[in-house]
DNA sequence: GCTGATAATTAGAACTATTCTAATTCAGGT
DNA sequence: ACCTGAATTAGAATAGTTCTAATTATCAGC
């Protein structure tokens, strides 16, 4: 289990994750992040919001999302120039998107790989954050 | 002047990149990117484009870097949501944003190594594409 | 070299994802 | 309960990019 999701638990009763108040709107997004662990885009998540929360405004999901990125919540995924996805998966992985059926999928690192195992960095390089994404097809 | 001078010489002047037409615009563009090999914006490229071809417009400077993309002329590079940035290096390699400078570098795959090496792929997985773009700050 | 067909360029409008603005509502501390 | 700052909301605004329709350039065949 993550540390965020872990800290977050543990902090269930404040309604304060990881230094972020939790506000009803701001549950409701990060629950249905949780639940659906495809990869939504902010429209997905503001018309499944919309059931069960129907004042809920998509400037309001967008607010939402964004305070639970910087609070180390939940992860904003980019592919090349379409809509911004969000990813409630905290360890480190990159994403896979299946061109046969739309689909992304978490990708995990072989055990004990590091960035400087495979690239060329120069020495005293610090990354602050990196993101790997690949597109094809799976088998099958 | 015989036939297969002609042939020959209309050949070498059509001037024609992997079946891609060179245009007057197509080539201007593409020769800013060999130049200044920073990391353009279309923007950048349409300001710069603009001193030696006044004529041309915004939504060319789009075309053009369509088609060099298209034809594995050039890359394009996306950082987040920021604007699209051209790349005339077509050789494997992903990309480090230097957030104290705001330069971006070319990184390079440590020889030898294929993305199979250090992601857990499912056996059968067909890569058509990829990016790795990381940030931070390097050295000095 | 002309000429017609096809493709590229252009200016500006349109589009889309996202952010901003200003007004309203809410929540926590006193 | 009340005050204060923060969060939510609807809608306007923005930025990057794409589309549209008109113009211009280029190529192939005569």
């Amino acid at each position: 289990m993550s540390e965020a999701l872990n800290k977050a638990q543990t902090e269930e009763q404040k309604p304060c994750f990881n230094g972020l108040r939790m506000t009803k709107q701001r549950r409701e997004v990060y629950d249905l992040l949780m639940e659906t662990r495809d990869h939504p885009t902010a429209q997905d998540i503001f018309l499944k919001a919309k059931d069960r929360m129907p004042s809920i405004s998509l400037a309001t999901v967008y607010n939402c999302l964004e305070a639970l990125v910087q609070h180390d919540l939940v992860r904003q995924v980019n592919f090349d120039r379409e809509p911004s996805r969000y990813c409630p998966n905290l360890s480190e992985h990159g994403h896979f998107h299946d061109e046969a059926t739309g689909t992304i999928h978490d990708v995990t690192f072989k055990d004990g790989v590091t960035l400087a195992d495979f690239l060329n960095l120069p020495k005293g390089t610090d990354v602050s954050s990196f993101e790997i994404t690949l597109r094809g097809t799976l088998p099958n």
